[in-house]
DNA sequence: TTGAAAGCGCTAACAT
DNA sequence: ATGTTAGCGCTTTCAA
């Protein structure tokens, strides 16, 4: 069998307390005994076993994270990031998909709890208060992702939301957008809430504008699909839509082809996030870019700190969203 | 503090033994013992500690997946699959992205190794027998997926891929194409490799074969991009392309786009796996479907079944594909 | 600087 | 059917 501590402490002739401590870096062992452990620990390939420090410390180097649903291209993104800071800082993570359901993050996050979970990065907007408080009893860190609400005693990373929905409407204003509707996302979901503001402070004092040109599209591909047919059915004269999100884009020039729209001479389309996909459809889609990979970097980066005991306030960040001029706007030619 | 199966044995007034035995549901327990214990568990809110049952038992009812990049669609739909399977047996999944390099798998494995994980998936091309071996020795149990080689003793799932290569080739001819050309994945990768072989057997004896129409891809968007410059330089004549996976079939969308090319008039394209991206091409693009969610249910199944010691002999599981003919191949209408 | 020893919370012989 | 007890492999006071 695998060697244990007890071993490398016989061998190398010191107690196993000792061996602890080089294994953990405590600085008070003499550097002479250091060498003869490390050298025992060679000769047995000695390996800590992490489950028994877990045990013993409470401490497990593991991280989780709840999302909705790893199929969104922008979640997949998201793990991808933190996936590599946990890694390079010696953590495991855990992936859970919560599908949104406050029943299926409750049993998820019973589980890790009872694994001694380091951490939790929470990327799902269904989070509850009884559960941050409950997390913080258990010396559980946090820190939430994508998440809008004023919310105390955890750390929060965001993009400009508000903000990116009003550049968004300005671009389609500047190249001369006559009546732009909105696609928005989930009520309750409170980024698709933001970006419905940022339009709506650009747009409410124009004469055309009218509540109807707001259309629910629940963030999918077939939700912007369908609000399409729904809004151009009402307001014919539309020439510039602005869906909440890329996924909801690609339904509208889904729909618009097949109407026999031309993109953008008839209508001009622009999302919300910057996923890959935009470059792949025919018009290439404008978008509002999220530095994901940075928003799922900085908040693993924030979690472990937490964890390490580094000092690190609550705090809230928002990051910088991007225009991205493409084909669906203005053609490049 | 939480409370330990101490408290629950003594305020049940049995031993802590008993209470393990109903904990982990063994049978020889006492309807009336046992229903005291529960409620005493119930009263004080015992949930066991699974870090400690880890230790004690060597099963932490945690798998790994390892990938080579969850970035890629195909794997976050296998990601999704493995995950559902493993919740709703108990199990917790670590995510692993190996980028398809040796040693980042084997670092990986030998921290899953130091935490008792009691069985990996394994989803890149890349593992060598002795970790095979090395995993077997420590009792993790191992299923390895969409990998081809005759490897012995161990479980493999996968698609049948040289099938759905003649399938996609085959469709091509019948629709008309008179010269098709192959852009094929890496190499060293074996279901590239599979399906290439497939192409081939379908097209060797055509006297418009050439091994010219074979270029490589690297399995992305842009490996596909290029493919396609390159091919039609050489090959103007080309009227149909199968592409070794869907990836690369939208980076030759592109490239033709560019080119002026009509799809399917001037050239059909076919694809490999059916991912959803195939849905939102224009136009919508024709695959050999993979049935990606099963691959992965099938794998978790498996593995967890031969966790729980039900025997399960090793095998080599080839799942069935289909063709889903789009526009990119014939005009609906 | 090092060691002894008491846990961490549970499982699993073995005994009764 | 139930209890006793020795671990699982490590951390961490406390003492020396």
């Amino acid at each position: 069998m695998a060697a244990t501590i007890r071993d490398v402490a016989k061998l190398s002739d010191v107690s196993v307390a000792t061996v602890s401590r080089v294994i953990n870096q405590i600085s008070t062992v003499n550097p002479e005994t250091q060498k003869r452990v490390k050298k025992a620990m060679e000769q047995l390939k000695y390996e800590p076993n992490l489950v028994a420090q877990g045990l013993a410390s409470k401490k497990t180097q593991t991280i989780a994270l709840i999302l909705p649903n790893i199929s969104n291209p922008f979640f997949s993104d998201i793990v991808r990031a933190v996936e590599d800071v946990a890694q390079s800082n010696g953590f495991t993570v855990i992936l859970c998909n919560s599908d949104g359901l406050v029943s299926k993050e409750q049993s998820y996050i019973e589980v890790l709890r009872k694994k001694y979970i380091d951490g939790i990065v929470f990327a799902s907007n269904t989070l509850r208060i009884e559960d941050i408080e409950q997390l913080k009893k258990d010396n559980i860190s946090l820190v939430v992702l994508d998440y809008s609400s004023t919310m105390e005693s955890c750390s929060i990373i965001r993009a400009k939301n508000r903000e990116g929905a009003r550049m968004a409407v300005s671009h389609l204003l500047e190249i001369g957008c006559k009546k732009i509707a909105h696609i928005y996302g989930p009520i309750g979901d409170q980024t698709a809430k933001n970006r419905l503001e940022g339009y709506e402070e650009m747009v409410h004092s124009f004469s055309w504008y009218s509540p109807t040109l707001l259309v629910p599209g629940h963030f999918t591909i077939n939700g912007g699909f369908e609000a399409t047919k729904m809004l151009l059915e009402k307001h014919p004269d539309v020439d510039g839509i602005f869906a909440g999100n890329d996924l909801m884009a690609v339904g509208v020039l889904k729909a618009l082809h097949q109407m026999g729209k031309k993109i953008p001479e008839d209508l001009a389309v622009c999302g919300f996030d910057g996923i890959y996909l935009t470059e792949i459809t025919q018009p290439e889609l404008t978008t509002i870019a999220q530095p994901i990979y940075e928003l799922g970097e900085k908040a693993a980066k924030i979690l472990i700190n937490k964890i390490n005991g580094l000092l690190e306030e609550d705090n809230v960040y928002e990051l910088d969203v991007t225009l991205i001029k493409r084909d669906s706007t203005i053609k490049a030619h």
